[in-house]
DNA sequence: CAGCCCTATGTAATCGATTACATGAAACTT
DNA sequence: AAGTTTCATGTAATCGATTACATAGGGCTG
């Protein structure tokens, strides 16, 4: 028989290694199982004396609690889901570290899970979550599970808790955090017409996208403010990649009237749409305005440095992942939690 | 009771939502609980008419097995433990999808974890993986869990599947996944050499990283190659990062003698460099061509245009997940799989 | 038609923890 | 001193699946 006594366990053709149990620590600490949980769980009713055996028999076979038994009987997987649309994006790579450093701190494991725009895997990780594989969950995709289909079929009652993060999904009765998208983007509009800008074109993200809601009508809001006319002929359709950049700088090329300025409404549309006007030999900021939206680490570096909202995202996440731990824990949480921007000026807008 | 009846289950003041279980369907089903777990995992092991009434009482009640009861039994968790330097990292994103993409598909779920440079991190992931959660981890961080610690304490010792992906772990008998950095490298190297660069800077990445080592051998074999000697004065230490490509560049710009081409071996290092040659009125590639390795989204768009060595990044991910895949399911796979590299040829280096 | 094998199914053990409940001893109350 | 409370601990039920083993019936072989 081993040290641990694995008496009642096949013997000699078992050849897999076997995890320490906790029956192993128990009979090695002589006391029983539920002892050897409650030192773990709730030390505080537990004696001095047996917890210390505990502790040392803990230490000398190196147990590890099994969380699939841990989950079965708790309930609880100290796991939280964390649902992107796109996990290639590099906005959301920072948040996910704000995200992963406070789950982690408090004890919990991340799952990703990257919809990508397939009706499939949001099905998928719909039922994962049902399931009960995670505790709750990060939702950085602006919907619910299974909200869009109702009626037919059965759309995934969800009743963990979650959180919405970065997309405010309306109606939903769960904690939102987020930035004033709407402020922001007048701001930034303030800041163009105030540079003596008066044509300012708009590069849109997808317009079912609250944020691009919001932040159109921040734009709306900052022409006001500044006694500018709204002309939709400026508003030029985008989705918040570098290719709708690119894609938006040659529309602008092909204009004979254009305008002085273009506020694209993420950084990666605005370097993109730089490269184009690069190309066909317009200067930023000479000929050009441009100003993004986010601050990602690229648009202190490009060329010209972009002028542009500064997003908290790793405070962001940070604070997301707090909201879900509080609910998770039995805490409140508030509904809103809005973080504040900031306008970074740099070198890709003049004044006129 | 209630239609799946739960009839021995605490009913009035339990109003926590329930899962159906598998009893719940067999009852349903009028079978037993062994014959909707085979109807599921076997289905050719039931008849037809039985796996008939277990499907419809599986649609019937949206029946969903529980995955720590299985995982409890079974021992499989159809997870996989990603582990990270970094996640925040532009680089790593794509290839992260390459892995989700995969796993999915075969049903495995991602568990991401960012190293973060924190052992206490590691050594809680050490455990994670050594207490059963996951079935196996694919490793981009260049070693073993507790490798550099020998001797003194328990290593941890994995027993699970593991690969190794971009970062090869020497030593370690696991499938590794990469490119050929050195020959990639050395083309670069010799690419630059060949538009007539007689002094060439190199910006490195980590010197105690394996990618650094073998792309620092392919950076002297194509000096070699080209007939040009090796000049220590001109290698100038980075970290892959864009602040360490503008620490280069300030390095540079202070210099004398410059050198008239620069090979920094990462994106980002070079985008961060090009930055600050601008900042000091220098021009790329008029001035100075610069070369970068990775071909991020970002290298294209940059101004100018990045030449730089191109890694199928997704594919990366892809064939980590699947050899690891393989592994998981009793099948073999390669030591090493090597990915193709491309020279990209952009705006950024020009010829003497 | 006896004997054998194969198929479909059921019964119940099992995975490894947590935790409700029971128990006995010690401490406190009146 | 009897009754009550508290504390430390143990016993065993439980979480919800998978699966080893048992069994019954049907088809096949000789």
């Amino acid at each position: 028989m081993d040290e641990l006594g694995h008496k009642d366990r096949a013997e000699p053709e078992d050849t897999r290694i076997r995890a320490v149990r906790i029956q192993d620590v128990a009979r090695l600490a002589d006391v029983s199982t539920a002892t050897v949980s409650r030192a773990l769980a709730t030390p505080e009713r537990v004696s001095p004396e047996a917890r210390a055996r505990v502790l040392e028999a803990i230490a000398k076979t190196g147990y590890v609690p099994n969380p699939a038994a841990r989950t079965l009987r708790s309930q609880k997987t100290y796991m939280v889901l964390v649902v992107l649309p796109d996990l290639a994006n590099t906005f959301f790579s920072k948040i996910l570290r704000g995200i992963e450093e406070t789950l982690f701190e408090a004890g919990y494991g991340m799952i990703i899970s990257d919809l990508d725009g397939s009706p499939e895997k949001e099905a998928h990780f719909a039922a994962f979550t049902a399931a009960g594989r995670v505790d709750g969950a990060i939702l950085l995709n602006g919907h619910l599970f299974g909200q869009s289909r109702d009626g037919e079929g059965q759309p995934a009652r969800i009743t963990i808790p979650l959180v919405a993060l970065c997309e405010a999904i309306p109606g939903a009765d769960i904690p939102q955090i987020e930035i004033d998208n709407r402020a922001a983007a007048s701001r930034m509009t303030q800041h163009l017409a105030s540079a003596g800008h008066r044509r300012i074109a708009y590069v849109s993200g997808p317009t079912n996208n609250i944020l691009e809601r919001e932040r159109f009508l921040g734009f709306k809001d900052g022409l006001e403010a500044a006694g500018l006319a709204f002309d939709p002929a400026l508003v030029i359709p985008g989705d918040y990649t570098i290719e709708a950049g690119v894609r938006a700088g040659q529309d602008l090329v092909a204009r004979s009237a254009r305008p002085t300025a273009v506020f694209c409404t993420s950084d990666e549309m605005a370097i993109g749409l730089m490269r184009t006007l690069f190309s066909a030999g317009l200067r930023v900021p000479e000929d050009i305005s441009v100003a993004g939206f986010d601050d990602i680490e690229f648009a202190a570096v490009a060329e010209p440095a972009l002028t542009t909202i500064h997003q908290p995202r790793r405070e962001l996440g940070q604070a997301a992942a707090s909201a879900l731990i509080n609910l998770l824990q039995g805490r409140s949480s508030p509904k809103r939690i809005r973080l504040e921007t900031e306008l970074v000026i740099r070198d890709s807008v003049t004044s006129l």
